[in-house]
DNA sequence: AGCACGCCGACT
DNA sequence: GTCGGCGTGCTC
């Protein structure tokens, strides 16, 4: 593992000198392999190898230990090949690797396929292709072109430069009024530009070129503007923040939406990279980034880079090729996967929007938190964190307010923003006397009346795709359910076909029910379809759009323009329209069915309730006076509705401790789900039965959950089965970890055919 | 995860 | 008699 000293180095070079290496196979060990003698010099930690495997593969593996020892009886191959020249994944990036592997109880094959780019990744030993840093030639303004006003570009150039003239004119003209837009030269040839023209016009300096790797978002190589100013009450949440960074590694900075948290950000990365230290900007989800983007690549240009899973995956390579090298970004804005990135000098990470649940990956293993993770990254480099959320997670604001973390409050709306009014609607008392209008109340319509006549747009929000939507009978109850997961399938009006929200397998949708025969299928309850279908029932006049995951794929951009522009009145959407998008103009914001968002069966769904619904409000009125939610519910009496109407986070989180502590949830516990899957439903239930057993002897019958099976029972022909375990916070995570894994096989006859997942810290 | 090996049914 | 089905087991 450690460097040998000493002789032992002369003993291991003569002898050779032993690896350990991550390879693609999904087991809890690192292979152990030779260098041979002429290696030895290319070889180091984190650098790529290719390595034999069984019978006949050769994969791509990345070294992880250099100079270890051999275990008796192990065999031992050769590294067959040393593609580059440096470390791929730098040291205290694999330090952090392992923290992933062992803390999510995965393998380091798992941490490694998410980390890579597909182009890097050690499962293609193909990959051998050397790197082309794929470059653009762009051009721009040169040196003479430097205070010369280029408004009147005819007297720059004499009678005999035309083609110089008209050449330069196509420039400016492409590059826009403030000559922002990145010109690539390809495209100035191709719009008309003269071969002969621009040559005089580089050789005299107006113009010059220059070089950008694609992937470098050219874009972002325009001048830069300092960071804006900032208001009295931003620049003492500044100070404080800074204030906390002294003594704490981790601040919390609580602050109102519309409150000008980016801003602040700003400033402390600006003062981040003149330390020469790098910085990671991490957004909950890359729909948002695109905004962010160009507020932050004014002021830091080329520094900067964006880094998602949206990104192509040659973009993506090259992207960290360039962090592993010498000459990183200084600034990386990303999503989740960016942690991963290899950084050699992180100062400072920003989780905007902390309590965001995307921040947790979900499927495939690691399961693991993109903030959590940050954190754990931030401390191997000795970097500070910021987390920034208007409704923090109960989790961050628990550290914060515990002295933990640093805490900052920002209270104040940017340019004094009224809150909006939040009107609680008892739809089911509203239903009894008859005065609903199918799913709108009379306050909703009203409301919407008046905001459109006053020129304004509304929202209205819905909690999910196509929730309730449901195939049905409504005869005997019978739904249409996949055949290969236990899911309802929800209906799609346009396409008039049901599909499968779990595997995506879509179904005809028959006339009558088979069940019984007799019955019409139709969908029930409401989706953002029928909504829109009433609104336009009840507000003939109105120009309604709707966003969804359904509609999103054929350019939610577009949706989103044309209401930003006015060109549509209401925008009926799900989740989507509560993130990040600053609309100017909105009066009105509709909340559909507060209760299917307060009523999932499990602990966090409080939490979410309560930042869904701050976070949908919080889009009215940003500009233009005070905005008006109408809250739509059956429990208009619910503690939860009364906290979001007076925004009363204390409150709400006062109240969410209580239940955690009565039910041991986190804060108050560490969770742990273990999942079983497998084709035979019997098997799969009495491995679970063992396991649980095992666990409890372990844990305390007392912390163990289950097993249970999900909502999702089935998914793709395999049975689940699940235990939860609630870990007391005087364990540590190794311990549990140990504990976990020796329940596990402890089973092990009985898990014949079964797979075993790991969830820790579930969301 | 791949990939090979291996042991049983329907094809030229 | 072989081709090929996917069950089982191994990979430093």
């Amino acid at each position: 593992m450690a460097w040998l000293s000493g002789h032992a180095i002369f003993f291991v070079f003569l002898r050779g000198m032993l690896v350990n290496v991550i390879t693609p196979v999904p087991l809890d060990t690192l292979f152990t392999y030779n260098v041979p003698e002429s290696m030895q010099q290319a070889i180091c930690v984190g650098c790529r190898v290719i390595v034999p495997l069984g019978r006949t593969r050769r994969v791509c593996g990345i070294v992880a230990a250099v100079g270890v020892e051999q275990q008796p009886g192990q065999t031992v191959r050769d590294i067959l090949e040393v593609p580059d020249s440096g470390p791929m994944v730098l040291e205290r990036q694999l330090e952090f690797f392992r923290w992933m592997w062992e803390y999510h109880i995965c393998t380091p094959a798992d941490v490694l396929k998410a980390a890579l780019p597909a182009g890097l990744r050690p499962d293609s030993a193909k990959a051998e292709k050397p790197y082309k840093p794929r470059t653009d030639t762009f051009v721009r303004l040169g040196r003479e072109a430097a205070g010369k006003d280029l408004k009147y570009t005819s007297v720059l150039f004499n009678a005999r430069q035309k083609a110089q003239l008209r050449t330069f004119d196509l420039f400016l003209e492409l590059a826009g009024e403030d000559r922002s837009m990145p010109v690539t030269k390809s495209h100035l040839m191709s719009a008309g530009a003269s071969a002969a023209g621009l040559k005089s016009l580089l050789e005299s300096g107006m113009l010059e070129l220059y070089q950008v790797e694609v992937g470098r978002l050219p874009r972002f190589e325009g001048a830069t503007v300092p960071p804006f100013e900032l208001s009295a009450a931003q620049n003492v949440a500044l100070d404080r923040i800074k204030d906390s960074f002294r003594t704490k590694n981790v601040c919390l900075l609580h602050g109102v939406t519309s409150c000008g948290k980016t801003e602040i950000y700003i400033h402390l990365i600006a003062e981040c990279l003149s330390q020469g230290r790098q910085v990671l900007y991490l957004l909950p989800e890359i729909a948002l980034t695109t905004q962010i983007m160009h507020r932050l690549a004014r002021v830091f240009g080329d520094r900067m880079c964006v880094y998602h899973s949206g990104c192509a995956d040659t973009i993506r390579a090259e992207v960290w090729r360039r962090q592993a090298g010498d000459s990183p970004y200084g600034l990386v804005l990303g999503a989740r996967s960016a942690v991963m990135l290899p950084f050699r000098n992180l100062g400072l990470v920003i989780v905007d929007e902390e309590h965001e649940s995307s921040y947790k990956q979900e499927d495939p293993s690691p399961r693991y938190n993109g903030r959590n993770s940050a954190i754990m990254l931030a401390s191997l480099y000795g970097a500070r964190v910021l987390l920034g959320s208007a409704t923090p997670s109960i989790e961050s604001y628990c550290h914060a307010t515990g002295g933990k973390y640093g805490l900052v409050e920002l209270g104040e709306r940017y340019r004094q923003l009224a809150m909006p009014a939040v009107d609680v609607v008892d739809v089911a008392d509203l239903r009894k006397r008859r005065y609903m209008q199918g799913l709108f109340s009379p306050q909703l319509i009203g409301a919407l009346k008046d905001t459109i006549a006053r020129g304004s747009q509304a929202i209205l929000f819905l909690n999910r795709r196509g929730y309730g939507s449901v195939v049905e009978c409504p005869d005997c109850g019978w739904t249409q359910k996949c055949d290969c997961c236990d899911v309802s399938l929800t209906f799609n009006k346009d396409s008039g076909v049901g599909r499968c929200h779990y595997c995506g397998r879509s179904y005809a949708v028959p006339e009558l029910c088979p069940e019984c025969g007799t019955g019409h299928l139709r969908s029930r309850g409401y989706g953002t379809q029928r909504i829109e279908e009433e609104v336009q029932r009840l507000l003939p006049g109105a120009r309604v759009a709707r966003l969804d995951l359904d509609s999103a794929k054929n350019g939610y951009e577009t949706i989103l323009n044309d209401f930003q522009e006015g060109r549509t009145d209401i925008l009926i959407g799900t989740q989507m329209v509560s993130k990040g998008l600053d609309f100017e103009n909105v009066g009105v914001v509709g909340i559909m069915q507060a209760d299917s968002l307060m009523s999932y069966p499990d602990f966090r769904s409080a939490e979410r309730a309560y930042q869904l619904m701050s976070q949908v409000a919080g889009r009215a009125g940003r500009h233009k006076g005070q905005g008006l939610v109408i809250l739509q519910t059956r429990q208009a009496d619910n503690a939860l509705l009364a906290q979001v109407r007076s925004g009363d986070y204390p409150a709400f989180y006062a109240s969410q401790m209580n239940e955690r502590c009565m039910f041991m949830y986190p804060p108050y516990s560490r969770l742990t789900v273990v999942s079983l899957k497998g084709m035979d439903e019997k098997a799969v239930v009495m491995a679970a039965d063992a396991v649980c057993k095992a666990l409890g002897s372990r844990f305390g019958i007392e912390r163990i959950l289950g097993p249970d099976a999900p909502v999702v029972a089935r998914v793709q022909y395999r049975y689940i089965r699940r235990v939860m375990i609630k870990a007391g916070l005087d364990m540590t995570s190794a311990l549990s970890r140990r504990l976990i894994l020796e329940s596990v096989a402890e089973c092990g006859g009985l898990l014949h055919g079964i797979s075993v997942s790991f969830d820790v810290d579930p969301s």
